[in-house]
DNA sequence: GCGGATACTAGAACACGTTCTTGTACGGCG
DNA sequence: CGCCGTACAAGAACGTGTTCTAGTATCCGC
């Protein structure tokens, strides 16, 4: 259960001066997402706002995507976090699953550019990326197990369960951002899924 | 209920020549996408491959996800009238949306270039490409909804249920195309997902 | 403190999606 | 038939992700 983060998995002892980079990096990267989504993050901007050339932004994260997937780790990172202040309300699975997950997409969709440009870029990842995204799923899965099962050990089946959630969670995200379907519709399709995969 | 085609929405009519541009200009997609994946569909040599001016390829399809979104429609209605030649073997509601999405599934994984091509154009998707990207779910959720109902008119929920399953369909293929699980997997999730769906 | 490796900077260069420009062919209308 | 507007051809040009080059700084072992 319960990878305890979903970032770097490179274990390189970094220096202080780098995890500065690393997180200035990251943080233009958030900034420059807010403001105008997947596309306004670029990496000449990101470079430049970071106080780094583009050559050691590229050593850092070798793609706009890889960037973007490891700002969604680190964003999920905080959110897991906070959650865990304090104990998921709700008596019934689907209740506290829904409280999560509601949670985390009004906490996402209050900032719509940023969440487009996370989205985006956790579906346009390739095999290069698969360790990041691994974590991304990893963290996510994380937030709904926990709401499930509130603390004790998952079955198999759980799993599973938080693994079509959250396809379904990411594949509603898409259709939002594909202008399919307005931010409410999204949310009552994701809790008519809760209500239909965790139903007893 | 189902939308006879998803293809294109204009309705424009076009001379003899603008239908065969429009065809090989499909064609050479489809080819190229097949030999290389996503990131071989480059536009210039779509455009001299189907002898037509690069101008005149964004004349009728205004972007690369246009173009293949309008392929992926393209395949798909030849997958639904091949479907359509025989009835549906199964007893059970999943047994026949198992053999159907099995049956989508399989083709398309035959070809996983093509297939990585097109799904990843139907992800990166924006707004601009609405029209055609629903055009496409439409023709995806009769798939499954005439399996599920073998004919009958289907309900409300069936319908909410096709889109579920679509979803986790969808995600299943971007997961394969990330790296992340091999293919054979993908139809395990995907098996599983219809069992808990549908199930009564 | 010194030498060598590694990391960083600055900026040019390249690739491909997309747009723009200029000239030409074609199809309908008087 | 001749004219005009629209579609097309050919190719240059532009923007942004990515890579490459040359020079400089920083860190680590001696």
């Amino acid at each position: 259960m319960a990878t305890p983060a979903g970032a770097a998995v490179t274990s390189e002892p970094e220096t202080t001066a780098q995890r500065a980079r690393r997180a200035r990096i990251i943080q233009a990267t958030l900034a420059l997402a807010s403001r105008g989504g997947y596309e306004a993050v670029q990496m000449r901007e990101v470079a430049e706002r970071s106080e780094v050339a583009l050559g050691t932004l590229y050593r850092y994260f070798p793609s706009k995507v890889h960037l973007l997937v490891s700002a969604m780790a680190h964003e999920l990172e905080r959110m897991r976090i906070r959650l865990q202040r304090k104990a998921i309300p709700g008596t019934t699975r689907q209740e506290r699953v829904s409280y999560v997950l509601e949670r985390s997409t009004h906490s996402l969709q209050r900032d719509p550019n940023l969440t487009e440009a996370l989205v985006r870029a956790m579906m346009a990842a390739d095999a290069t990326v698969a360790d990041e995204v691994t974590g991304v799923r990893n963290q996510m899965a994380d937030l709904i197990i926990q709401a499930m099962r509130n603390g004790s050990a998952p079955s198999e089946e759980d799993v599973a369960y938080a693994g079509i959630l959250q396809d379904v969670w990411f594949a509603r995200q898409i259709a939002w951002l594909g202008g399919r379907v307005s931010s409410e519709d999204i949310w009552n399709d994701i809790e008519q899924a809760i209500a239909l995969v965790l139903r007893d």
